[in-house]
RNA sequence: GGUCCGGUAGCUCAGUUGGAUAGAGCAGCAGCCUUCUAAGCUGCGGGCCGCGGGUUCGAGUCCCGCCCGGAUCACCA
């Protein structure tokens, strides 16, 4: 790398010029602005120390010594403080030549160290995936391929939180009012049918609760003691014991709801290495904290709580098993974590969950701390901000919950309509132009989710997000289909590029703006490793897509006299086309051959 | 009230460890298709970077205080 060498050369001038022995860190070497001469700029204000002289001074001796001492530089220019270097165009050649030799340009290869495990998507089966899902999923996805990008083992998994009270609401108002009706029989999505049943337990027992309030009960008291929610919790309590006949409707009921939710997913384009099940790890966490009781790390009240005390931590008291020894949360999530360390050792475990629930972890890996896990400590949250509407956040009471399915059926159906209001695919079959309408919605959908900031609240309003113009996932998809479109016709012309021509090519400003963004991609990709974030792939895809539309524009490829710079122009085209697929790749968005 | 996160153009968002005159897109206006895909390109207008102090040669970025918005502090998950 260039920057590498131009530190090691200002470390070596430095002590030259001003006999004087500095750390690399202090040479600020970024990329120079547009509006200034140059591609790499020298930030000398930290060097005034050194020299003793103005900043003009300082960068002028400095620039000359670079000059004559490293064969890339060939030219320099000072303004105030900062001195821009002029890197050979050979320099810039050679790279896009042994760039576009390797294998996986932008990849490190992955290093034999303990894997990171990541957590997402963790839904509940009384519930179909909404909106809120699909940024947890498209995010833990988008991630995990990053950090396999950036060279890291990653295990996928998925904890499906199959247990609880909330199931047992689902089970009991089918058992009550389903009249033995099943996804076969209903034609109905199995997610959806055992949600509607959720929902409508949370009717009648508001109702319920309303009814006794009448009566004169007061409404907390009302909210505990109505029929139905005492009924649920015997069911929670006969589903801990084992009970036959509630274990059976639970394994139906939740099988029907995996069937759904493997369609969402499919769709979606997300996997998993593994998939626990809340069911299988509560026991591990009840047993833990059973240990912690025995080892007094935790205590017991008089009702027969369990709890844990974090207020010396800053925290406050946390209740880990209920009154009637079932478990809550966080009991499972203390078995699971130990679980999951158990199955792989990890360097890392990471969950993806939304910021509501950043205390719950904070928690988590404090109790766990406490039980002596060391490992603790490789617990990160993935804290993402939530997803409102225009109208405000969703409220399931409101109807205002955008559904999964729906939405992704919405997107692929606007870009139906869109594509065929611009008349392009009269040629294609269905098959052809049904996969590609769905390519491009779906490449919408998750561009418009992935380019924001992880931890940002973000707004999603359904109209921006179809909107296929401008800093969107189509645009990229685009300028990808109008490369491709470009090397058929070179090929249909008999043209096989020849990259020995290029060496002595002296290139246009647009070509090495063009290389200078490609050398940047791997430095992208490691920074997005680093930060977690997807949206950093976004930002440089879109850049690199913008590049190449103004390069597209402003240069001729197949029209170009000269061979030597048609061919350059097109193996810049194929390259660039090869990085929006790489990059785009990672956020799980395909780009098309034509659109 | 305590803790955490955010506040950048009318709207949605970028803005590396502090560096040059704070950038995109959308929306608005004006241009560019007999030439490789106009889902594109070019131009114009639009900003007390929430407010006030501080550190620094230099602050949207770091520190302190305040204002506003959100999350959380459940025998819900």
């Amino acid at each position: 790398m260039i920057e590498s060498k131009l530190t090691e050369a200002l470390t070596k001038a430095v002590k030259t010029l001003y006999q004087q022995e500095v750390k690399p860190a202090i040479f600020q070497i970024q990329k120079t602005r547009p509006e200034f001469e140059g591609d790499l700029t020298v930030v000398v204000f930290p060097l005034l120390r050194l020299s003793h002289k103005a900043p003009e001074a300082t960068a002028n001796e400095l620039g000359q010594w670079l000059m004559e001492q490293v064969e890339e530089i060939t030219g320099f220019n000072v303004i105030k403080g900062f001195l821009n270097l002029e890197i050979a165009g050979t320099y810039w050649l050679s790279f896009f030549k042994s760039a576009m030799a390797m294998e996986h340009f932008g990849f490190q290869p992955q290093r034999d160290e303990p894997p990171v495990v990541i957590e997402y998507s963790s839904p509940n089966t009384n519930k179909p995936l909404h909106l809120g899902h699909v940024r947890n999923n498209l995010l833990g996805w988008s991630v995990a391929e990053i950090l396999k990008a950036a060279g890291k083992k990653v295990i996928k998994v998925n904890l499906v939180n199959d247990r609880g009270i909330h199931i047992c609401k689902s089970m009991l108002a089918w058992q009550k009012w389903g009249n033995g009706i099943t996804p076969q029989t209903s034609g109905q999505k199995g997610d959806k049918l055992v949600g509607d049943f959720y929902v409508l337990f949370d009717k009648k027992y508001k109702a319920q609760v309303a009814g006794l309030v009448k009566q004169g009960m007061d409404e907390k008291e009302a909210a505990q003691k109505a029929p139905l929610i005492l009924e649920a919790k015997e069911m929670l309590v006969k589903w801990e014991a084992g009970d036959a006949a509630v274990r059976k409707l639970w394994k139906e009921m939740n099988s029907w709801v995996y069937a759904g939710f493997d369609i969402t997913y499919q769709r979606m384009g997300v996997d998993f290495d593994n998939i626990y099940y809340e069911s299988q790890t509560y026991l591990l966490g009840k047993a833990l904290v059973s240990k912690g009781l025995e080892e007094n790390i935790f205590y017991k009240k008089e009702d027969g709580s369990v709890w844990c005390d974090l207020t010396n931590e800053g925290l406050d008291e946390k209740l880990l098993l209920r009154a009637d020894g079932t478990s809550v949360y966080m009991t499972q999530d203390l078995g699971t974590a130990q679980l999951r360390y158990d199955d792989y050792h990890p360097q890392k475990l990471m969950y993806v969950v939304g910021n509501e629930q950043n205390y719950h972890f904070e928690v988590l890996k404090h109790v766990l701390k406490k039980l002596g896990k060391s490992w603790a400590d490789g617990i990160y949250h993935l804290s993402y901000g939530m997803v409102e509407l225009p109208h405000g956040k969703m409220k399931s009471r409101e109807g205002t919950v955008v559904d999964a399915d729906e939405l992704m059926e919405e997107m692929a159906a606007t870009a139906q309509k869109t594509s065929s209001e611009l008349g392009k695919f009269d040629d294609f079959t269905p098959e052809e132009s049904a996969n590609l309408f769905e390519m491009i919605g779906l490449g919408a959908l998750k561009y418009f989710i992935l380019k924001v900031d992880p931890k940002k609240t973000m707004l999603f309003n359904p109209e921006e997000s179809i909107d296929f113009n401008g800093n969107t996932g189509s645009f990229i998809q685009y300028t990808h289909a109008r490369i491709r479109s470009v090397l058929r016709k070179a090929k249909a012309a008999g043209i096989t590029p020849d990259n020995e021509r290029m060496a002595g090519l002296s290139l246009e400003k647009k070509e090495k703006s063009l290389i200078k963004l490609l050398y940047d991609f791997p430095q992208t990709v490691e920074a997005a490793a680093t930060a977690y974030s997807p949206a950093q792939i976004a930002n440089y895809s879109y850049e690199l897509a913008k590049e190449y539309n103004q390069f597209y524009h402003e240069l001729s490829i197949l029209k170009e006299e000269d061979p030597a710079k048609r061919d350059f122009r097109l193996l810049l085209s194929g390259f660039t086309s090869q990085v929006l697929r790489t990059a785009m790749g990672l956020l799980g968005i395909q780009l098309p051959e034509r659109m």
